[in-house]
DNA sequence: AATGATTTGCAATATTGTTGCAATATTTTT
DNA sequence: AAAAATATTGCAACAATATTGCAAATCATT
């Protein structure tokens, strides 16, 4: 099975919660917030439960954080390529202000910018706001 | 009074809230949070008046949000070119990893990104993480 | 100075995030 | 396959952060 393999493959236990919420990432099209995992109807998983299974994804490379500027953070499934710990989030970020959607543009890089003498880059993010391609009428 | 021309200029009324808050973001040289305000020792607003401020300041372009991966929102000031309302963020963000000072690279503009078809860009916003000259060595 | 409009602070409430710990589930060892 | 060791879960309590209504205070206009 799919969500098995993954976990196993990052060195975690296996566990129905984190299947659960595994699955939930696999079946989304875009980017999900910690409440939309919550909210989920499909799930009873305690908001602790919830809370640490992500932060444990993060640490282990499953998925990543997008940051957003409404108070809450985006996650969404890594590339197999991504490797756990020093992760860098090479790919742009794109939120529908339509639908709503987040979506990892895996296709696009972050392009390198120039940074003043002296500042010395580690890790660098890129979000674009607008219309994606379901919503274009 | 420089703060007051800022206030003036954007149709607010001039309160004492509004023009403390105005200074602390001229005298501050990173971005600020929601946190930093409230707790900053030499001033006692509420926390309620801090929100509001701050998003009415935002609303009338004064300053503008950096979004960041550890749920919270930074705030800056925008430069005098910025136009309210439908203000688009287009200097790159860095944020330091060691003093946790976040620049406005004013002078550091963000790349265009070539995007799938079908995905219409409106605002990209870009943060680095990494050293500032001020931490280096 | 008086009026009207806006802003502030308080109180109450809602939402979001964190911690310790006992119970449960998973993995490893025998 | 059962026991021991390890890791995860859920509960409860708590802490921190954000929102709303409303009366009092402040600000802008006359």
């Amino acid at each position: 099975m799919q969500k098995e393999a993954v976990l196993k493959k990052a060195g975690l236990s296996v566990t129905e919660s984190r299947k659960t919420i595994l699955e939930l990432f696999f079946a989304s099209e875009g980017a999900l917030a910690h409440a939309d995992i919550e909210k989920h109807s499909s799930i009873n998983i305690d908001r602790v439960t919830v809370y640490r299974t992500l932060q444990t994804f993060v640490e282990s490379g499953i998925i990543h954080q997008i940051p957003t500027t409404d108070n809450t953070i985006l996650y969404a499934l890594c590339k197999d390529s991504c490797e756990a710990g020093h992760h860098q989030d090479e790919h742009v970020h794109f939120i529908c202000v339509s639908c709503n959607k987040t979506n990892c543009l895996d296709d696009v890089m972050v392009p390198m910018v120039k940074l003043p003498k002296g500042f010395l880059p580690i890790q660098t993010a890129m979000i674009v706001k607008g219309t994606c391609i379901d919503c274009r009428n």
